[in-house]
DNA sequence: CTGAAAGCGCTAACAA
DNA sequence: TTGTTAGCGCTTTCAG
């Protein structure tokens, strides 16, 4: 096992000291020849700086943490990608990780980007983690919250979410129009966001003067569950013509429990979902769609940018028509 | 800005040495009096160890390195979670980094990851980037090349990879099983990986007296060049009836060519494609599958249990028949 | 069982 | 322009 040269040996090497190697390595004021000499035993010795030594000095390392609940769901593949994308144009690496929709994995991760002192952390994760994101902000990590707000956020702790509300207004409005009037949701779970998007959901179909009773909810937590919950919806109510799916995560599967009814789309009954995907005009789904992935490079800004404030931003979400509700 | 407590701050609140509060940390020898005030004092002063500072004594930081081409491909992404499940249940947190799919920028991205001192290395890059995973093995840090084998790797730098060669021969078998006779093959370039697929495919075309003419092979690296080459495929051969895509992340955009050709699946055209996604099943495309979230896990572990010798892992493919390719 | 002291690889004053 | 000298926060001998 071969030893790593380190910026003594390059030092030895080129026959100077190591703040010398330094100072070349990190652009001081340098003679050309010195330059040369300490280059040359760099590549000889093949000497990788010590990211990690620089990162103790500097107090904090220079990647960016991200902390996901959920891989699998559309949603946070796109944010990932432009959390990616600004990440890489300024130079940071992102260090993630998946909490697998676990509350106590949450938190333990969160501490460990904690740790290992990201330069500004993403999450995605619920309530719980906010304790230690607000100490990391007041130490002077920046700390972003996507997909809800934060209440009360002290500075340096951002959120980067959706309007919700308005997401569930938009698919109300699109279900009406296509003369929808019996509407099932099926929801993941009691976070904000699936709260607020049933609310709005509820709120505009009233408008219209179509009801949506506590039971016409029916609550999937993970794929599994989902075929038994359009079972009810359907159960209930026989006149039922729409279903809508409050997560991405889940759409896959409310589309798969409404086929193996062999229910016919839009024909027997309207599908819409949140959340955009590639496949979706493939299968002329439509969707109320986030834009993952502005949202994520935005977040990122906000840790490059590291602003006193508490930035607190809200994205629209927009009502992508396909062929899945039929037409009015 | 809160200054951040150190293990000296620590030690001074609980009056003992740094020392000792390092072994109550660590699991090192105490008294439960010593113990006990030193945990009170970590409460009360909201000590978090810094990981990096551990990682320069320890030489290495316990983060898993993972370099991945393009994300967007459906199987990275599985194959991201499989290294993300046993990482997390190693304990090991797992920085990533995107290339797009640019060789200057997969071989940035690995020496990041050198710099930062990686526990281990994934990577699914090419091979200008192998020069510095051969560097990094024979200095004691795993290195796994995904998707593709090494030429004669040293102690340390293992592969996992599919068999190519039979899954472009299942890909075969399968067209001629559904009375397929003539099939044109979008690739996505000329990595092996893509290369042995359309030889496995030409090889058992071969054999039920198929021929698959170089022509018949069209070249797309993007999905903005997909709709040509099918185009390019279709004009070519009037009597085309089958399209077989050997990467799973031009899937939708062959797809969309040949629908917007108001091609029908499987009547006009048979369509195949590597790769299995979530969505296949409601769309009835029949694939050959690698099983990603299982190369993941295997790399991980061999990031994590480091044999000392090179390991070679190939996996099989395996078909998932469902309609796109009509029935024999 | 505990503390003092040395040092991991690197950077940043401060002199020279 | 360069070298010397302190550290950064932590772990690990080595005495006691």
């Amino acid at each position: 096992m071969v030893k790593r040269a380190t910026i003594g040996d390059v030092a030895a090497h080129a026959g100077v000291s190591t703040a010398t190697v330094s100072r070349v390595l990190n652009g001081g004021a340098v003679t050309e020849v010195t330059a040369t000499k300490v280059w040359s035993a760099v590549t000889r010795l093949e000497y990788t700086p010590n990211a990690l030594t620089r990162g103790v000095f500097a107090g904090r390392s220079s990647t960016i943490g991200v902390v996901i609940r959920d891989l699998a769901s559309p949603f946070y593949f796109d944010l990932i990608r432009g959390i990616d994308e600004v990440a890489g144009a300024h130079g940071s690496l992102v260090m993630f990780s998946n909490t697998f929709r676990r509350v106590d994995s949450e938190v333990a991760q969160v501490r460990a980007m904690d740790e290992q002192r990201v330069r500004g952390l993403i999450v995605t994760t619920g309530e719980p983690s906010d304790e230690r994101a607000r100490r990391m902000a007041a130490g002077g990590t920046p700390c972003v919250v996507v997909a809800r707000t934060v209440r009360n956020p002290p500075p340096g702790l951002h959120s980067v979410s959706l309007d919700n509300v308005a997401a569930g207004r938009l698919m109300a409005g699109h279900l009406a129009a296509c003369g929808r009037t019996s509407v099932g949701v099926v929801i993941a779970g009691t976070r904000p966001s699936q709260r607020e998007r049933t609310a709005g959901l509820r709120q505009a179909l009233a408008e219209f003067g179509l009801p949506l009773p506590p039971d016409a909810v029916a609550v999937a937590p993970a794929e599994g569950e989902v075929s038994d919950a359009v079972g009810l919806l359907l159960a209930r109510d026989k006149r039922l013509d729409a279903i809508v799916c409050t997560t991405g995560r889940l759409a896959v599967a409310v589309h798969a429990g409404l086929s193996d009814r062999g229910l016919s789309i839009p024909d027997d009954i309207a599908f819409l979902t949140m959340d955009d995907f590639p496949w979706a005009p493939a299968l002329g789904i439509t969707v109320v769609a986030q834009p993952a992935y502005e949202m994520g490079r935005r977040a990122t800004e906000l840790v490059v940018e590291a602003p006193g404030e508490a930035a607190e931003l809200v994205f629209e979400p927009a009502l992508i028509k396909r062929r899945s509700c039929g037409e009015a």
